[in-house]
RNA sequence: GGGCGAGUAGCUCAGUCGGUAGAGCAACUGGCUUUUAACCAGUAGGUCCCCGGUUCGAGCCCGGGCUCGCUCACCA
């Protein structure tokens, strides 16, 4: 036992057993859930259809206020909350075991479903079956769960015992639901692509490194999905998408937890134009879903998630922030120290941070960004009229990068040739070796395509207004309590590059 | 990694000038048939994050360290 298990609980176990009475029954006991309960018993001045009659709840019992021949207590279940009355009259067989009883058990209660003299809906018990002891108490009463801290790490308790979190998952969810209905509709298919990758590719970030003993190598978590998403529009699957869980092996923020959700799609014939639409509909149509309006108020500010959003292309919000063009590689230079920026050695990393740095922050939108410069935009087509330029936008909301779109690159030429030019590159975050295996798949011949990915944890984190990604996930990433046993030790046969970045001598 | 803040009972927190360690809730005992953080009376509960220093005396002052939160940087 560790050491929220109190004296007192496990020694009531003991007597309970000594009863005949199992704390943890084999069986639970089906309920009605909650809410419908007191949907159907109204209010004391207009009593519902399900007054008087005999109902059963199943759920855990919080706070029991004893007043010696009578007893209050609530019950939550997952949808709701309602006060069971125990009266020793109607209790005379049970009454004495009920000190057996502590906040946070789970109890079945079947009887009457009245009023109390208040008016407060109540299941005047009849029958009382414990379904599950609980050796640790709950939280404080009032104050709840408050430590942060303790909330991530014992989201168990958070769920039930602190005020609207559960509902942020079940909007999550809802959101998911939503996406998953939408593409269904649109004709997509869902699949499943790998998560352990030879090569970190379709994106631009630090892999997770780990080893896979029978092969003998060393594997990457993926950083997204993109690269055989696309094999699948080569192979002619034309519409699909994946709710990816990709790992990043980067800092931790507000914004940032090492794995996190993106939605990737990919439809044939399709391009970036396609793809501002079903960004905006995915959006609209989730906020409309969760929140029944596309209104909503994040970090203190209202926005309206109403398609369509507004369009600005890279090169003019550039030029406007700092009052030269994008390519002018000297003042770019100048530019980013005086804005103190780090300079990789890459003039176009550098470019994008200036306008990182410059412009994103200030995106309130909803709105979309768009046509990119080619060289930060390995993966994405370049525009027939202006070939410094690729068909990509990126959509923002609260200076937040939702999701990224573009037409995508079907020609294994130029494919190779910026594959081969990123691996030259000094930027620590670009793959160390080309993806001759992906290029290879686009010789066969990819039709024209467009393809979209969106964080899915920062549009529930707008839809329901957590201002932390951390309160959209249920177990955000933590280190490892202080007094945890370690994980054991697995042996390699071989030992895990020793370097966390892509390989690149 | 930088900056700011925090660490005292199971939980939420006080702790004055450096002088015997406190409250509410939770727990335990007793009382109470209509409570809503029920109430009343009582009991028990402490490595004041750790190590060292100053001092007659340290929760408090000084030095070092650990952990956590927020934030900046990196990143989506």
């Amino acid at each position: 036992m560790t050491d929220l298990a109190e004296p007192d609980r496990l020694t009531k176990i003991a007597t309970l057993r000594s009863r005949g009475i199992d704390p943890y029954p084999a069986h639970g006991v089906t309920g009605t859930p909650i809410t419908q309960l007191l949907q159907g018993a109204g209010s004391a001045a207009a009593p519902g259809p399900l007054i008087g009659t005999t109902v059963t709840i199943a759920g855990r019992m919080l706070n029991v206020r004893d007043f010696g021949k009578l007893m209050f207590a609530p019950v939550i279940d997952r949808t709701g909350r309602i006060q069971i009355g125990f009266q020793r009259d109607k209790l005379t067989d049970w009454w004495p075991d009920r000190k057996l009883l502590d906040g946070g058990d789970l109890i079945g209660v079947s009887g009457e479903l009245g009023f109390t003299q208040k008016g407060e809906a109540t299941v005047w018990a009849a029958e009382v079956k414990l379904l599950s002891k609980a050796v640790a108490s709950p939280p404080e009463k009032w104050h709840g769960l408050v430590d942060k801290e303790l909330r991530y790490r014992r989201r168990y308790v958070d769920l039930w015992s602190s005020e609207g979190v559960a509902d942020v998952f079940i909007k999550r969810s809802k959101v998911l639901t939503t996406i998953r209905r939408y593409l269904e509709d649109e004709g997509y298919l869902e699949v499943e692509t790998p998560t352990l990758h030879p090569i970190a590719g379709g994106a631009a970030a630090r892999p997770f490194v780990t080893h896979h003993n029978a092969l003998g190598m060393d594997l990457f978590l993926r950083i997204a999905p993109e690269l055989y998403l696309k094999r699948l529009i080569v192979g002619g699957l034309e519409r699909v998408f994946e709710v990816s869980r990709n790992f990043r092996n980067e800092g931790l923020s507000a914004r940032h937890n090492p794995e996190f959700t993106m939605l990737e799609l990919y439809e044939a014939q399709a391009d970036y134009r396609r793809m501002m639409e079903i960004s905006e509909q995915l959006i609209e149509r989730s906020a409309v879903a969760v929140n029944g309006t596309t209104r909503v108020t994040f970090r203190g500010k209202e926005y309206d998630l109403k398609a369509p959003f507004s369009k600005k292309p890279y090169t003019e919000l550039f030029r406007t922030k700092n009052g030269f063009d994008f390519d002018d590689t000297s003042r770019v230079k100048q530019r980013a120290l005086e804005l103190k920026i780090h300079d990789t050695g890459d003039p176009w990393k550098l470019m994008n941070d200036v306008f990182e740095a410059t412009v994103e922050d200030e995106l309130e939108g909803p709105m979309m960004v768009v046509d990119y410069p080619v060289q930060i935009s390995p993966l994405a087509k370049q525009k027939p009229d202006d070939k410094r330029l690729t068909e990509r936008f990126e959509v923002f909301i609260a200076g937040m990068e939702l999701g990224n779109a573009f037409s995508e690159l079907n020609d294994p030429v130029e494919q190779a040739r910026r594959f081969e030019e990123q691996v030259a590159s000094k930027d620590p975050e670009a793959p160390g070796v080309v993806d001759w295996d992906y290029v290879q798949a686009l010789e066969y011949g990819m039709p024209p395509a467009g393809g979209l990915g969106i964080g899915v944890d920062r549009l529930v984190m707008v839809l329901t207004g957590q201002d932390s990604i951390r309160d959209v996930l249920l177990f955000p990433a933590m280190k490892p309590q202080h007094g945890d046993t370690p994980p054991a030790e697995i042996e390699p046969e071989s030992p895990v590059a020793e370097n966390t970045r892509t390989s690149r001598t």
